[in-house]
Order: structure tokens, then sequence, then C-alpha cells
DNA sequence: AATATGATTCGGCATTATCGAATAATGCTC
DNA sequence: GAGCATTATTCGATAATGCCGAATCATATT
């Protein structure tokens, strides 16, 4: 691991959890001498990863992160094969669809279907969700042994809501119902009044790459069999065009 | 400029050019060593800035960039602000609208409203376009006269289309018109069958900080007045909000 | 099985980044 | 509007750090 580096990647995470930041905050955040974190920042200010405000000196995230989130996007395999079904599911099922990946211990969305009814949302490619309190990220971790230990090996998981999932013991044998069915499910979890149904996706190695959810009012929970047979049916057929073998693989 | 920095900086944009690349590709790119470069993506990739694939050893973005690409659209002043006017815009004229910022010799798309018809497009945000072949570009640069210097003073403008401006006489000439009413205008010079009509957007200090603009398909062109002025009024009003005290400033 | 290609590890050396101290810039207070 | 406080920035000596040649390991190819 590269000092400087590492570093500057952890003033980018501190300025994204803090949006603006003076560089003695930065410095204090990381326990740094300002003029250590001056020298990083200064090059990333060069590359327009950060940009500084002209009139308070304060730094913040730069236009450059976006070409990179954007052209990431664009290479991901699992985005350009999931977002024809995803379409089809949302279609079929009239919920919004949320195609998701690990990313440390979260999940990050890299494709958000609306609801087919019209209803003005918010675009969601970008955000990121715990793993514990998502069916996506339910799906995922069973199929990620290393992952699930590392999560489970830290100090607690985080609770979003009082529905969260925050007893190891309730988490483990949850995905051990998803690694035999392939589907995760969670209600209330994340967000009051927000469930979802999730199917794992597998590459052409058998191994968990992301996975696909629909996301359903809670008013309108539990779903049907039909439409967590969709769901399911989706997750199968975007792994079988990675390549995957079976599914559930693992 | 700390070097080890300013090289996993240019790591990551080599895989933002070329999407995925093997350690060695990367090293003869940038004319390091391959063991120099190791231990930079080393870190990169302990970060979630880069994936490696399993199977063939390339590397590639990762999702932590996305993320970073998402926060940042968040702390955009510009943004929250201009996606109302925006949306208005493209009710009152019919066509597609595009709010950008200068990204070095681009402009970034950091706000898309499809055309109000419905046609089914791609997602344009992230996105960049040469500055001298766009008029969002034109409009920001000529209120932005180190950044048109800069520009001027490389090689030579990039061209995309047979209608590209290229000669930097004509150039100038076409920023001083914009800097005159703070308007910029472009036929298929970016893309054939492509146009645009674009306002300059001024913050509280009366900088240039962006641009609004509707594509008009080529067949439309030129538009009317009152299409013209709804560009004006938008991006005139986008700037008040921000604090700029004249509209055009600079 | 042998070879070639490329990824990764190791460690000594010199470049390089680090950080204390000083300076400049900015904003506040009275 | 002068003085003070806060914060950003520059400079440079120091030694810590990352660099990269050589060796090793893993994988693909013939």
């Amino acid at each position: 691991m590269i000092q400087s580096v590492d570093r500057s990647i952890r003033i980018l995470t501190a300025l994204q959890g803090a949006r603006r930041m003076s560089l003695s905050e930065i410095a204090e955040r990381l326990e740094l001498p300002p003029p250590t974190v001056h020298g990083i920042v200064r090059t990333l200010v060069a590359h327009g990863m950060v940009v500084q405000d002209h009139t308070s000196g304060r730094y913040q995230l730069g236009p450059a992160v976006l070409r990179l989130g954007n052209v990431y996007l664009d290479t991901l395999e699992l985005r350009s094969r999931a977002v024809t079904w995803a379409e089809e599911l949302g279609r079929r099922t009239g919920f919004a669809v949320r195609v998701g990946v690990p990313l440390a211990e979260d999940v990050i969305i890299i494709h958000h279907e609306p609801r087919p009814d019209g209803t003005r949302q918010m675009p969601e490619v970008g955000i990121v969700i715990p793993t514990n309190a998502s069916a996506l990220g339910k799906a995922m971790l069973a199929f990620l042994p290393d992952a699930a230990d590392q999560l489970l090996a830290g100090p607690s998981l985080r609770s979003m809501t009082g529905e969260t999932i925050t007893d190891p013991g309730e988490f483990r044998k949850q995905l051990d119902d998803v690694r035999a069915s392939g589907l995760a499910f969670e209600c209330d979890e994340a967000v009051l009044g927000e469930s979802s149904v999730a199917g794992t996706v597998f590459d052409g190695t058998d191994l968990a790459v992301g996975a696909v959810a629909i996301v359903v009012p809670t008013s309108e929970w539990p779903v049907d069999d039909g439409t967590v047979d969709a769901v399911r049916t989706t997750a199968r057929t975007v792994s079988r065009e990675l390549g995957a073998s079976r599914w559930p693989a693992g």
C-alpha cells in the first residue's frame, strides 16, 4: 500500500462524506499535518478530482470524478446485460428495479429502472446501501463467504431502521436461506415503507458479481409468487448471459 | 505535485480511455516499470477505485469511482439550481436540455433533461465534449479568458466532424460574439445532425461556472427567436439564483 | 512438457514526500 | 480602518518512503 496514494484516496473519501471541507478540517480528520495534506490536495486539484471554492478556500470533489464514474458504468458488462432485462422485469411486475454490485460493506446501485407507472423518482444510480440492510446486499453476501465473514467480524451491523437485522446469528441464518434459493428478501430494513426481493447474479466463473431487485412499497408486501418468480427468472437470465453454468451457482 | 498521486490519477485516466488494461499495458502507456505501476494499482484496488478481473488479470475502473461521481453531483450547487429550470426550458422549447461545466479542455454534462416527447434517449450525465466543438463549451470559454488562451496555445483544435471550428482566428471571433450576447451556437460541430444553443451561467462572484443548452436536430435548425430567448432567460435565471449581479457578467 | 508472457515479490538505494517553521492571505472584531 | 486571529500556502532540511532492477511465481501457448 503506497502511502501518499492511500492518503489521497482517504482525502477523497473524506470529501465524499462531508461535501466541503477546509484544508485544516481534512488534516484534522486524517490526523496529518496541514502541509502534508496540502501537497496531496494540490495534485488532486491539478487533475480536476477536487476543486477549491474561490471565495471560501474550501475544497470539494471535482468534475473529473464524475467522468470516471461514467466510464465505470460503461465498462461494466453486468450493467449492459442487465438493462434490457431490468426493463422487462419492471414491466412485468410493475415495480421499480435496481441492479447493484458490492462495494466494501455496501451495495452500490449501478442501474435503476423507475416504476413503470411514471411516478417521478430520483435517479438512484451511484447511491450506496449497507449490505446487511438490503435484499441486494444479502443476495450477494450469501455467495461471497469472505465478504460476509469480514462484515460480521466488524464491530456491529449498521442499523438503518428498527427493522434492520443487527444480530449476527440471525443474519447468518438468513444468508443460509439465500444460499439455498438464490433469493433474498427485506422488509423495511433500509427505509421504512420500502421492501424488496433480490436475486443473485453470477458471472462466467460462477462467482456472485451483483444482484437484481424489485423495490416494493411495504403496503403491497408480501408480493405474490409470480412476482418472486419474475425476479428469479431475471437473475437467472442475466447470469446465463454472463456465462454462468447454473443458477444459483456458488 | 506529488509524484505517486499524480501517477495514480494518470493510471485512472488511462483506464478511462482504454476500459480494460493489463498491468504491462498501463506501464507501457505511462512509460514506467511494471513494478512501480503495480504498487500504485494495488493501492487503488484496495480502495475499490480499480478492480482486477479474476480470470484475465486485467484491470478496470471500480465501483468506488461511481460513488465519488454521485457525491460530486450532489454537492454541485449549479446542478440543484438548474434542474427545475432545465425542465421548464425543455417543456417550453420541446428540446432536450444539457447543463455542463468545464473540465480541462472539455465540457462535462452534469444534467440532462430528455426531450419531452418521450423519445427513449441515452442518459448523458458524465459524458464529455470538446469545448471547441460545442455551444456549451464556447459559452463557458468566452468568459474564461485563461482557459481559452490555454486551449488555443495547444497543438490544434480537435476536430469532431467536418463542421468543427479548428481555425484559431475564427474561434476567437466566435468567442467575441459570445461575450457580447452571453449566447453560443453550434451546428453539426460535435455530432452530425445535432446542433445547439447555449447560455453562460455565472455564480455569485460573476465568474462563468457552466452553461445550459438545448440540443436541436439540425433538421429543425435554425431555431426561432422565441426559443433562443428561452435559453437566454434560463441562463439568466439560474445565474441570478447563484447570486450573479448581472447577465452576462464577466 | 517446454517456452513465453506477464503478474507479483523482494530489498537496497536514492529520490521523494513529509512536516516543522515561516510567511502570506483572509476574515473578524472593535 | 487598524490590529488580531485564523487559515492557506511556501520553503527546505531530513529521513522516510516509494522506486525499480532482478528474481520468482503464475498462467497461457505451442
